[in-house]
RNA sequence: GCGCCCGUAGCUCAGCUGGAUAGAGCAACAGCCUUCUAAGCUGUGGGCCACAAGUUCGAAUCUUGUCGGGCGUACCA
């Protein structure tokens, strides 16, 4: 829209001066409203290239800018040599009467039609529950992937299984050593690098009942049967607490599928063919100096004949290039930092494009108490589990707290703010403002009122009307901004603007006493409001009650 | 040692693809319900944007260095 309207007058003054080649045009919305309602540097970016002060410049521009009146008002240069314009009634009439139109699309981009995207996100081991750390992964994974879907792309979402491997392993022992206790050998010693989890027992307890006591030997056998147990046992916990996070995933993949097809092996074969693989002290090397000097070369087959974790991860990603996405997003905590170059080096040296692959790094969370941090040892298996926190808060607060933080920061959780009900918990914020309008509506309804005939939307000329309108129409650019920067805290922080100027309309101008004709205006107002507030809220997979 | 992230109000954090007077929530204090949900609104106080140089018309934002905190740095994942 702004495009069209007024980005267009625009070049044609650029031209009209004598600025022959393209120049980006920034249009941004000045802090203090003092300044416009939208204001533009071009002057400023050209002062250089012309010569000229930036100010002449802009008077250049201006006195070949013709808008229609009634969609710019007025058009001023200000300070260093900014450009300055003020929206008439025309434009806002114009932009509500299409965002009422839209209803349950507005906000919708098609900045991605036609691009497919994959989305991997929670993807924790099957060897335990989901602790804190996953609850964040999840909670971004799940609302860049909404992001995605609502800028048109085409969204996978996808769970990376971790069913093979050492760690697979050692919940087997794990689970092995509980039930020889539990079957009666008391004294049986634990791996002392095993999962303490008291969920083992519980698996252990259950093969039990099934096995007695027939499993006896820790033969690869049983072995297998136990890592089995643990891992089926798992995976339902962990879809358990996903479902109660609403979180629903669309491919499941295993990682053992990429032995049994032979993916593994045919990475090690391409890279020998490349010679970018060699063998040294009985295992197996991947050349990564060759690929990029920063970078050493690594094992990816141990001389147990054990693949590294490089290896698998390498494999994966060429599956998912594979099949086709044009683009990949990884949602991985910061501990995972330092193996992504050598993933990358590894992808490019098969010959594809690790540009697709997008690794989006969230840092730690501490979970805090009245500000004591909450200790969460995996170790001793005591730890706050995603599960109890959702159980205790429910999965709004949970989604919201997640990404209501940079993603790139350190985000402390702080439980007893999250376990407020009332006016110091941020979601509620937003969710009352929702369940207010749904509670005029109601009203509405019940005194035979509604708006269904023509709206005159240039009644709406308070002060806290043009700044909800003003905040409402830039709904469409924050999830376009906050789908690029593969980061839901701006969608996050724009509700709350939104929810901030709808309280203070709300509080400033009365809507069922108002005069028919405005009361119809605002009405609409509020349509358009609750309309951007469940859209919004529906991306972060937050609900939007509508009583409270 | 090396790599990545962070350092902004008392606390938790926005702003960081350079722009005009650095913002919000909470906490503190003072107001607003005979009126559509007070889970709301209004006002006050609170800052050497860690520190130091550099880049330019202009720096919280970009570069370099220093300090402080976090996470990594395996034939663990």
């Amino acid at each position: 829209m702004i495009q069209k309207l007024i980005a267009l007058p625009f070049e044609k003054a650029l031209q009209a001066i004598g600025v022959q080649e393209h120049v980006q045009l920034n249009f941004e919305i000045p802090k203090v409203s003092s300044h416009g309602d939208l204001s533009v540097n071009i002057a400023m970016v050209l002062a250089k290239k012309l010569g000229k002060s930036p100010r002449i410049i802009a008077q250049e521009i201006l006195d070949n800018l013709t808008f229609e009146p009634n969609i710019i008002s007025s058009v001023e240069i200000a300070g260093a040599g900014f450009i300055n314009l003020k929206y008439g009634p025309g434009f806002y009439i114009h932009a509500l009467s299409k965002i009422l139109l839209l209803g349950e699309t507005f906000g919708k981009s098609d900045e991605g039609t036609g691009k497919k995207v994959n989305v991997e996100y929670v993807s924790a081991n099957p060897t335990g529950l989901l602790h804190i750390g996953h609850g964040r992964n999840t909670a971004i994974g799940d609302t860049v992937a909404n992001l995605l879907t609502w800028t048109g792309h085409e969204v996978v979402r996808e769970y990376y299984f971790n069913n093979a491997g050492n760690q697979m392993n050692n919940l087997a022992l794990s689970v092995y050593a509980r039930y020889r206790q539990a079957a009666g050998d008391v004294d049986y010693a634990f791996p002392e690098d095993g999962y303490h989890g008291s969920y083992i027992r519980q698996i252990a307890d259950e093969l039990v009942i099934q096995y007695g006591n027939s499993l006896g030997e820790n033969s690869k056998e049983n072995l297998e049967i136990c890592k089995l147990a643990g891992e089926k046992w798992c995976f339902a916990a962990i879809m358990k607490t996903l479902q109660k996070m609403n979180v629903h995933q669309d491919v499941f993949f295993n990682e053992d599928s990429l032995y049994h097809d032979g993916k593994v092996q045919r990475v090690i074969d391409d890279l020998r063919a490349a010679k970018l693989a060699y063998d040294q002290d009985g295992a197996v090397w991947i050349a990564l100096s060759k690929l990029d000097e920063k970078l050493t070369d690594r094992v990816i087959v141990k001389s147990s004949g054990e693949p590294t974790y490089r290896l698998p991860d390498i494999a994966y990603h060429r599956d998912k290039l594979e099949r086709g996405f044009d683009q990949i997003v990884d949602i991985f905590g910061a501990d995972h930092i330092a193996t992504i170059p050598d993933v990358m080096a590894g992808v490019q040296a098969l010959g594809l494009d690790s540009s697709k692959i997008k690794v989006l790094i969230y840092q730690f969370v501490t979970l805090t108490e009245n500000g004591e941090q909450v200790k969460m040892s995996k170790r001793t298996g005591n730890s706050y589990t995603l599960d109890d926190l959702i159980d205790e808060l429910g999965a709004d607060v949970v989604r919201f707290f997640f990404i209501m933080r940079g993603v790139n920061t350190h985000l402390e959780f702080d439980l007893a703010l999250a376990r407020e009900q009332g006016d110091r918990n941020p979601v509620f914020y937003l969710q009352y403002a929702h369940a207010r309008i749904t509670s005029i509506f109601t009203n509405a309804a019940e005194n035979g009122i509604s708006n269904t005939g023509s709206v005159d939307f240039s009644l709406l000329n308070h002060p806290a009307e043009y700044n909800l309108i003003k905040t409402l129409l830039r709904f469409p650019e924050q999830i376009k901004k906050s789908a690029q920067n593969l980061e839901p805290q701006i969608l996050v922080e724009y509700l709350r603007e939104v929810a901030s100027c709808f309280h203070v309309f709300y509080h400033e101008c009365p809507i069922m006493k108002a005069e028919n004709e405005l009361r119809s205006a605002r009405l609409s107002l509020l349509k358009i409001t609750k309309i951007t507030l469940r859209n919004g809220l529906s991306i972060l997979g937050v609900s939007a009650p509508d009583k409270m």
